[in-house]
DNA sequence: CTTGACCTTCCAGTTACTGGAACCCTTATG
DNA sequence: CATAAGGGTTCCAGTAACTGGAAGGTCAAG
């Protein structure tokens, strides 16, 4: 299969492939002509990872899934590990939107959004008593 | 006052400062010595700016919004808009971070989380049935 | 034989900083 | 007066994870 089979089959960018191997997440083989030749493996492992992505694992994050994944003798208690830290971060970033999007909310609400100048948003940013 | 009192004064890091001169944020004067000199002014204008990012504003939006705010002529309208624009980026994300919050929730928990291999974790990232 | 759709590599840009090196200025102290 | 600590300065490189684009090789069809 060349690159843009797969990339249809996985989903991801031709682009994004290319650059997972050279970051040797992926080592596909290459044909005659000089061009990529990917396995079923190659394709099982970029859908690992596009999943994994998809989820909010870090690249790096992916690597280390991939080895375990690949490890008979593997913990699942490394995996679990790994997913509950990320758990956590996803969790920490969602609170700290909340937060934000309810900042924002009250101050959309506070705006009335015409041609006058007088803007609670800007009076806030400006004052910093706002939350 | 020289950086490290507006650092202080603003919470933003030394650093960050410059940056944000370097980008033409801020324009503090100089003394002599080639030391930045931050006038009231420039440190309003850090704090702000410290705040809009709080919020989630991208640095081109705090540039938007600081225009739009030394701009007497100004309508409320466009700051509103600016700033609902932003709101639903952030409920956006938020919203994909609540998707793989549950997902890898959902994962976790059925995790042994044991040293034996077997890990419902990794055959969803395997097989893409998970969701 | 040419056209168009593939493929290749390599370089640069994105966002918003952050770390570090090399060097200058100021102030206090032995 | 020398020096050491603690400011300040510039410039360069790196981060994460791609993405766009240029320049050029390959392949199948008409």
């Amino acid at each position: 299969m060349n690159i843009s089979d797969v990339a249809k089959a996985t989903g991801l960018p031709v682009k994004t492939i290319r650059y997972y191997e050279d970051i040797d997440l992926i080592t596909p083989g290459r044909g005659e002509n000089g061009y990529r030749r990917f396995s079923v493996q190659d394709q099982h492992r970029l859908a690992f990872i596009g999943r994994a992505r998809s989820l909010g694992f870090s690249v790096e994050a992916c690597r280390s899934l991939l080895l375990l994944y690949n490890d008979r003798d593997r913990a699942s208690a490394d995996v679990k590990r790994i997913a509950r830290e990320h758990l956590a971060e996803i969790e920490r970033k969602r609170d700290e939107l909340t937060q934000m999007r309810d900042t924002l909310f009250q101050l959309i609400s506070a705006c009335a959004g015409n041609d006058r100048p007088d803007c609670p948003i800007l009076a806030d940013l400006a004052s910093g008593d706002g939350s």
